[in-house]
DNA sequence: TCGATCCTGTAG
DNA sequence: CTACAGGATCGA
């Protein structure tokens, strides 16, 4: 389910827990989580070695360990990390020093775990785009991939390659607000539309970030103000926030796109 | 650049 | 029963 503001949330809870101490056992309970590697490999890799950082890369976490060492994992669509005292329903975890795991959950199994070499991870995540909420995500680059690219504008968010971390709900979002076409060829929007989706894409990332923070540091109901709610994002038929139309909803690439048919052309 | 595929749970 | 789900990869 989560896209790069709940990853980063996660990633922020879980550091102080789990940097310092030592992996002192591997479990794999679902062998399709950590294809192509086995569970021997993966436990031979980890095991013994300390955990000294844990970093963020588009939409995956990557646990530094010691001697150059990386678990990558990618939560996909209903993948959960967390450090806990028990298994429990894991697909995958990590027996800690200090009585901890570092516990990785996904319903679906469609989530990956591994553990890779920097070199390995360097080249996995070689193609991922800047990260939006770092100044390396510059406009100009930014408008001349879209002026190259002739994907439809929802699809080229979605892609990873322009942008790491937006998926089906902020893309939904940023484009909402950018006024853009979802359908529309990404090379057919005009320089100042590219720029206007530039900004909207940090600007709802940043608010999603807030949420995120809160939902997985404070246990509980949002208080006013505080829930990242979508403008069109699940809401099919609904009136549009800005012009009262109604919310459409297509299919882009498989996936449901969520727009105001008047407000973005 | 597109479609199929990987999985399971839940809602209608 | 079918549709759908906050995603990415691979092969054509």
């Amino acid at each position: 389910m989560p896209e790069l503001p709940e990853v980063e949330a996660i990633r922020e809870k879980i550091a102080p827990e789990i940097t310092g101490r030592r992996i002192t056992g591997v479990h794999v309970a679902r062998a399709a989580v950590i294809r192509p590697q086995r569970a021997s490999t993966i436990a031979k890799l980890a095991a013994g070695r300390k955990i000294e950082a844990v970093n963020r890369r588009g939409k995956n976490i990557l646990v530094g360990l010691s001697g150059g060492y990386v678990i990558r994992v990618h939560l996909r669509m209903t993948g959960e990390l967390k450090v806990a005292r028990e298994g429990g329903n894991a697909r995958v975890w990590f027996d800690l020093t200090g009585g901890r795991k570092l516990v990785f959950e996904d319903t679906r199994a469609l989530g990956r775990v591994n553990v890779l070499t920097e070199a390995e991870v360097r080249k996995a995540l070689a193609k991922l785009g800047p990260e939006p909420l770092s100044a390396d995500f510059a406009l100009e680059r930014f408008t001349e991939e879209a002026a190259r690219s002739r994907r439809p504008a929802k699809l080229f968010l979605m892609d990873q390659t322009h942008v790491a971390g937006l998926g089906n709900i902020y893309a939904a979002e940023a484009l909402f607000r950018a006024r853009l076409d979802p359908r529309k060829p990404m090379s057919e929007t005009p320089r100042a539309k590219v720029a206007a989706l530039h900004s909207t894409i940090v600007e709802v990332l940043r608010e999603a970030m807030k949420s995120a923070r809160i939902a997985y540091n404070r246990p509980g109901k949002f208080q006013e103000g505080e829930e990242f709610i979508p403008a069109v994002y699940g809401r099919e038929g609904e009136r549009c926030p800005v012009c009262g139309r109604k919310i459409r909803r297509i299919e882009q690439g498989g996936r449901s796109t969520y727009f105001c048919p008047r407000c973005q052309r």
